[in-house]
DNA sequence: TATGAAACACGTTGCGT
DNA sequence: ACGCAACGTGTTTCATA
């Protein structure tokens, strides 16, 4: 992947609705040129979709939480993950390194419902929990800067 | 806001770049009342913006971390989101509840980009760094179950 | 992989209800 | 607040290089 690629999903990342003709504009590109590479980066996995950044508050899932979880029984397969897709209020699942195996990021309409979730969680996946409660979010979802590093080619679909 | 609303903000969400035609069949309204309530709805800011969704893998950003931070001096005035907002690397930064002041989540080439990451961050807002490094993530980006709870009536601009 | 043009679909606006 | 219809713009495909 070279220079207008990067552009491209640079672009795409700050406005996931911009036009091809914007596109084509911005890059220096004919709109069918940009369109192509668009699709192929569709395609390749590297613009894996595009969504509507949601105001949480302004509906009505005003509190956030990181809640990192740590198996009961350390023996037992683990399978947290899938166990835990279920539950609609958690927005991400990392597998992490630390004293803790996974954090979930989980998104509330109260504190009465986050007791309430945390108790799903740990009953679903037979795990103990340890919240942190945000309080505020300065800033998030800023795009990633795209700098210079290539997918390498194993990488590549046929 | 009501269930139509909740419905086209759910849709979005989950593809940002669906039609006000889909949107329209969708919803079972016409195409210019869903394309007002749209607006409305990012006028209002429940919609902030779309946003392509990326594989941080594929632009050479493979290594996610989060890094919080504790103030070195607590007497001191509290700026640190300000202070680290030109690090390009920092996706999000939370204010939270706990023993430390902000949990920041961050996107890097390498071990060794992490590093110097690590030592700009504590420069940049007099800072110590406790870092959990993400080894994968089973998922990401889940769309939020916009279920009842309205925005309040206060929340609401002219 | 690029371009330009043609065919088609969609976004957008104004008006009537 | 909604629907309809007209208009302009964007998307998509194709022929060609």
């Amino acid at each position: 992947m070279e220079e207008i690629d990067r552009r491209i999903v640079t672009l795409l990342a700050h406005d996931g609705r911009m036009s091809f003709t914007d596109l084509a504009r911005e890059t220096g590109l004919s709109v069918s040129a940009v369109h192509q590479r668009v699709r192929r980066l569709e395609k390749r996995g590297v613009v894996r979709g595009y969504a509507a950044i949601i105001d949480h508050d302004a509906v009505g899932l005003p509190l956030t939480a990181f809640v990192s979880i740590k198996p009961i029984d350390p023996a037992a397969p683990d399978d947290a993950p899938e166990r835990l897709a279920h539950l609609a209020a958690i927005e991400a699942c990392h597998s992490v390194a630390g004293d803790e195996s996974y954090i979930l990021k989980v998104r509330v309409a109260s504190p009465v419902a986050l007791e309430d979730l945390l108790q799903q969680i740990r009953a679903s996946a037979n795990v103990s929990t340890r919240t942190t409660v945000v309080l505020s979010t300065p800033y998030e979802h800023r795009a990633p800067h795209v700098a210079s590093e290539p997918a390498s080619d194993q990488d590549r679909p046929a």
